[in-house]
DNA sequence: AACGTTTCCTTAACATGTTAACTATGCGTA
DNA sequence: TACGCATAGTTAACATGTTAAGGAAACGTT
């Protein structure tokens, strides 16, 4: 996605980390495998993200009490508020694309992607 | 596409050397930017890749004579052998997706793929 | 011929993708 | 409790993705 990139740069992350960002907007604190399969990330990609982002005060990271394997990762407000300056020209963004294929083409391309990774 | 991924493991080499070896097979020597177009892989990445290629015998790369600038890249026999080896499974591969996703389900996710990447 | 521009490719730097090995913790059970 | 095993993350190593900058050759114009 060039236009989402090109937005994003001016705010200094990466396609993968705005997914992150999102995914933590949208539900909250999570623990790391939690947020890889909703951004769509592999594990140790999302390792080496979080750290960075960590590293450049958009998340933290907290290890879990009941369970001391798990990493508990949440927003700081340096986050959120990429967030909030991003979120509105995103979904300009994909409303355009929406518009260029079809309200029609666009949900069925939504619809046959999530058929072709449905594994079984 | 982890199926193709571990078929072509067994050979040695990765899906983006594949396209590149199928890239050759089937419209034979090319020139680098030819091939990333139809690869779908971006020059710098192309570039590395061929020397990898290069060095593992699968390819040639030489100067073209009246375009200086151009390299042409073509298939050794080892290369050829590789996509020999890999070709019936991997349209085996395909077939299995098509069908489990229906013929009409398949073509029609294809069409509105390119659609979408038909940046107009 | 000389100049500016474009084209083709390469290199560099950083970020992610991908697989395998590894650590630490939790869990079930003998 | 001790053992075996599963789970959550991490690390390492290599390959590619992505952008910007650079070098060499071709091209058009003066």
């Amino acid at each position: 996605m060039p236009p989402i990139r090109e937005m994003l740069a001016e705010s200094g992350i990466t396609e993968q980390q705005w997914r992150v960002l999102r995914v933590l907007a949208e539900h909250g604190p999570q623990d790391t495998s939690t947020i890889a399969q909703r951004a769509c990330l592999l594990l140790p990609s999302l390792t080496r993200i979080a750290q960075k982002m960590r590293d450049n005060g958009l998340i933290t990271l907290a290890r879990d009490d009941t369970d001391k394997r798990r990493q508990t990762i949440a927003l700081t407000k340096a986050g959120q508020r990429i967030v909030d300056d991003n979120m509105d020209e995103a979904a300009a963004i994909v409303n355009g694309i929406k518009q260029r294929l079809g309200a029609d083409n666009y949900e069925q391309l939504l619809d046959l992607l999530s058929l072709l990774e449905a594994d079984t």
